[in-house]
DNA sequence: GCAAAGATTTGCT
DNA sequence: GCAAATCTTTGCC
């Protein structure tokens, strides 16, 4: 029987927070019924001293829900295009936010097929209907497992948007929420890696080893065509 | 008020 | 492997 997400797990340094949720389910409920899959690969930005977190510049309009209470939905859009999903970590008034790069579906595969190929058309300013079909191809033709494998997926997958920002990951009966790992899974092999797409960012938080994924999962993305192997990455640090 | 860049993804070469 | 798509946010004038 699925269990809420402890707010307290969250209310922690944001790299323990990280490992927390890891093999916990984001789950979402709405019309098209319930999704729900495994979180896979995350990353962490830790606070003002981070120069890759949002929050380096102080509270914004866009970034202020990281200051608020942990286990709370930040969404931003990303590139002018795409919505990131992050869960909000730490005490009130320390910004800091766990990224979901990567979930492996367990439930509601179909639901996730068709909001990928939606968002082509909600997109598309002029409604396409070769593009719209070439698309739904594309995603059909996906294995579930690449469906949300990418944080720009996660959302498209699971039908996420700003509008979502600032909601409540941690209440039972949020349509969109976090469910505790199975116990079965606590003790799972994890890896970690520099953080991705944040080259801006100077010295030492360029390379800090603050993305973590589970080893081998096949919903991790693998970038630049190398495999992740477990012995060729550095352990994070402040764990 | 405006220029620049970004926690991405896709398609074409 | 690279560039396009696309728009919010920031920072500086």
């Amino acid at each position: 029987v699925p269990s809420p997400f402890p707010r307290d797990l969250l209310n922690v340094q944001t790299l323990t927070a990280a490992r927390q949720l890891l093999g916990a389910r984001l789950v979402r409920h709405d019309r098209s019924g319930r999704r729900a899959g495994r979180i896979v690969e995350v990353e962490a930005y830790i606070g003002q001293d981070d120069l890759a977190c949002h929050a380096r510049f102080g509270r914004t309009g866009r970034n202020s829900v990281m200051f608020g209470p942990p286990g709370v939905a930040y969404v931003y859009l990303v590139y002018g295009m795409y919505d990131c999903l992050n869960v909000v970590t730490e005490p009130i008034d320390q910004p800091a936010a766990v990224l979901i790069r990567a979930v492996e579906p367990i439930e509601g595969i179909p639901a996730m097929r068709q909001a990928r190929s939606d968002r082509i058309a909600g997109a598309t300013k002029t409604w396409d209907e070769a593009r719209r079909r070439r698309e739904t191809n594309r995603v059909s033709n996906l294995p579930a497992t690449a469906l949300a494998s990418g944080p720009g997926l996660v959302c498209a997958a699971f039908a996420i948007t700003r509008a979502d920002d600032g909601r409540d990951l941690c209440a039972f009966e949020s349509p969109l929420r976090l469910e505790r790992a199975p116990e079965a899974e606590l003790d799972v092999p994890i890896s970690s890696g520099p953080r991705v797409g944040i080259a801006y960012a100077a010295e030492p938080w360029r390379s800090k080893p603050w993305r973590l994924w589970i080893s081998g999962n096949p919903a991790v993305p693998r970038r630049g065509g190398v495999r992740h192997l477990a012995g060729a990455v550095s352990e994070p640090d402040r764990l």
